[in-house]
DNA sequence: CCGAACTTACTGATCACTCGTTAAGTTGAC
DNA sequence: GTCAACTTAACGAGTGATCAGTAAGTTCGG
């Protein structure tokens, strides 16, 4: 995701000046401010985390926010649809490199979607929390996005139930059973722990297997 | 649970008077404020919700919630209480009532869990969101039960896999599996659809059954 | 059966404070 | 001097909480 809403209104992309020196803003800029904003946001949530404590945690004042957003639910929003994007993008990209065997594209998903909710564990948990927070303009906007993805699971459940690769009788409630499962992953998970990454995803894959009921 | 926290400071219980005849809250009283809090905080959040809209919802005046409880917070600790309360409760009997074997007590803490997270869908989803909008104090008073309910699925799957009827390798992704699939259930099913209770219990004892590798 | 004393279950007004937002001014690199 | 990237100061609306007041009901001595 690149839209104009990545600038503030009126202005050309500084990342990099004509003479090739880009230009970095004094004060962290739109980073500064998304950074602090996903912290905050995580911790106490849309409704309980200020503009105040946005700008504070990121070292500005809070009318920075204003030059970068035109709103405090600009924020939240630009926040979630990055990561819904990248979420999207990731699960597409991971799909492209498999074949059509519903058991390795079942797998891929479950990688795909585990490593996200790893490596993007704040912002994947605000994007499932604070969803409701998104006023009605920007949540229809991101609603397809979502059902794309919900789709890319229930097309290779269903394939694999036509296919006799997956045996259970309500594909439905398997995949809704798998992608909570994998889901809840970001609200438990320490990435300091033992466990990691790799296990984690051979885990929730076989998990995710025999939810689908299986039978290689 | 029926504590002093159940009526206003200082005051005795005017259930019935000593002569036996009952006080009536003219405005519906403590329930009607509960009943409303329950309605507005599930739709916007703690943090969403003021203390007036939810009394106005409850045709009162905003001062009538301070009549019976001392704080916006104490209302919110005091249904997230009292169902934590009731689902625990609800676990035990439904374990009470049925054998040792590790098979019957999953479908047993299945449908526990299925039936609470549809019948009392709301205040589940109250749960499970706004924790974490509890102060320390009420949060550490209410943890212990949360994790008495968490041993209790960790109970039965862990003495499963030991007796050989569960053959899942991780037990501990196991659980939290199960649970995520059957906490997930309060947020999008509809008790107007066509689904009924008792199915999707059924659906979700397999399911359950299936991660944790259960072998008839 | 009367009525003073007391309790219950509220209301309305108001407090100090925080909220998101905005306008106007400042800084400093080019 | 220009313009991007800020800051300071303020606005009105809304927040949780407090408190004095009160209508309605209950209790109990006479």
């Amino acid at each position: 995701m690149s839209t104009a809403s990545d600038l503030p209104p009126g202005a050309v992309d500084t990342g990099a000046g004509p003479s090739g020196t880009p230009v970095i803003p004094r004060g962290g800029g739109r980073d500064a401010i998304t950074g602090a904003a996903r912290e905050i946001f995580a911790e106490r949530g849309y409704h309980g985390a200020s503009i105040r404590d946005i700008a504070k945690r990121a070292g500005l004042s809070l009318s920075a926010m204003y030059y970068w957003h035109p709103s405090k639910q600009h924020l939240l929003a630009a926040l979630i649809e990055e990561s819904t994007y990248d979420y999207f993008h990731r699960c597409d990209q991971a799909l492209r490199e498999v074949g059509d065997d519903p058991a390795d594209r079942l797998r891929a998903l479950v990688r795909a979607t585990v490593e996200y909710r790893v490596r993007r564990r704040v912002e994947s948990n605000i994007g499932t929390q604070e969803w409701r927070n998104l006023e009605p303009d920007n949540r229809e906007r991101l609603d397809g996005l979502r059902r794309s993805a919900s789709q890319l699971w229930a097309d290779i459940i269903n394939d694999g139930v036509a296919r006799g690769t997956f045996r259970c009788a309500h594909p439905d409630d398997a995949r809704r059973s798998i992608v909570a499962a994998c889901n809840a992953i970001a609200q438990w998970y320490e990435p300091s722990g033992e466990l990691g990454l790799p296990d984690l995803v051979e885990r929730y894959t076989e998990i995710a297997l025999r939810i689908a009921d299986h039978r290689s």
